[in-house]
DNA sequence: GTCTATAGACCGATAGAC
DNA sequence: GTCTATCGGTCTATAGAC
């Protein structure tokens, strides 16, 4: 068993709200058509949410961009979310699932450095897409939030205790030094989720995404001192 | 001459406004006094806002605070700065030329690549003290304002042209990777100023900031894998 | 008495919430 | 589509220095 990272010891279990169409069917095909274009429509929102995340960020990202990009009523995205707060922790789960979605595929036949590096690598290429949220770490109701959304910890947790065991065999493996410690390497690889360098890097326009990536990934492996 | 690493291609050399204390004096003591006033709070002012810039970030700060916490009206602050924008570029300048201060004071009798990890240690330690203002990125308009102040935009070309001669020089002598490019080791050292992983690992409260500095320090120059 | 700086009310716009 | 809160920015009456 991994040891478990603690990211938040505070983890009040206060009951998620039920997502929708969680309510008994009646008649089969009938309520799963409605459940199904609710849940079409979620999606579409949520991603919307996720590509204005990735682009402007939580402070300047407005309920009405958001309603419009998805074509609906803004009253229509409250009958979904009850506030700007829960559309951003919608797409941190969203993007959690699509990381445990990763990790699975690929948990065979590569070395746990390996898979490190593959994740960091899928990291970098979601922010270069403009396909990765990230969140001021400074935004206190919205920290509240995130930290109220037991969807959101679930998944979180269960990303930390993948990668985390993944850490601690590289280290065992002697791939990865063991002189920093596992929770050090942990968020150092989180942070490359909201690095800001494969962004001012691809603003230069010197090098294709391909090249920065592989270039931001010496630098976070090998460091910038010769070795 | 070190090679000139441009941080943006747009110049546009607009005339700074005269800072306060411009006209001729007639008795100096008495409008160098006036002067001194002005002098001591607009340097009141600027620090409230590097702390709040450091604390809160540019959205979350808001002007009513910033008077509030020199304990002036706001309309006072309107006399010294023109707009919310122009506080912020204040703060960034302070900051630009205290990294100046510190630049120069270590270019003596030490390897490029010790005053490389020195300026990291420095921008780490001004970041963990909360004195580091991080701007976001993204907000537009604010980075028009930057883009259009002399003060910064010479006081960050001379800092990345000090530590641009110094990467180069390190490169040079084979203490610093010659496959990064320069320019990716120059944003990967400024990345260190708003590094979320310190302010986790603070939270976390595992370890002591100087600690948590050395770990992010070798991380940085040294990579995660083992070397 | 005059002049400047201040305090704090005030305005318009915008964004979240319903 | 409306309501309300908040925030950036301005205006005016007043207090105090000379």
């Amino acid at each position: 068993m991994p040891t478990r990272i603690a990211i938040s010891s505070a983890v009040p279990t206060q009951p998620a709200q039920a997502p929708s169409g969680a309510g008994k069917p009646a008649r089969a095909t009938k309520i799963s058509f409605k459940a199904q274009m609710l849940q079409a429509r979620e999606d579409a929102i949520v991603q919307a949410v996720n590509r204005l995340l990735a682009e402007k960020g939580f402070d300047l990202m407005t309920v009405d961009e958001v309603a419009a990009e998805v074509g609906i009523a803004k009253a229509s995205l409250y009958k979904h979310f009850s506030s700007k707060e829960d559309l951003a922790a919608a797409a941190m789960v969203r993007v959690l699932r699509q990381a445990q979605a990763f990790l699975a595929s690929l948990s065979v036949s590569s070395t746990p450095l390996e898979r490190l590096m593959a994740v960091a690598r899928w990291m970098l290429q979601e922010q270069l897409a403009g396909e990765m949220p990230s969140l001021p770490s400074q935004n206190s109701s919205l920290r509240a939030n995130l930290m109220a959304n037991k969807a959101y910890l679930d998944g979180l947790m269960q990303v930390s205790d993948q990668i985390g065991g993944w850490i601690e065999a590289a280290q065992i493996d002697g791939s990865l030094s063991p002189k920093v410690p596992a929770l050090v390497v942990l968020y150092t690889l989180y942070a490359r989720a909201c690095d800001p360098v494969p962004g001012f890097l691809k603003a230069g326009g010197q090098h294709s995404d391909e090249v920065i990536i592989e270039l931001v990934l010496a630098t976070c492996f090998d460091g910038l001192r010769t070795s």
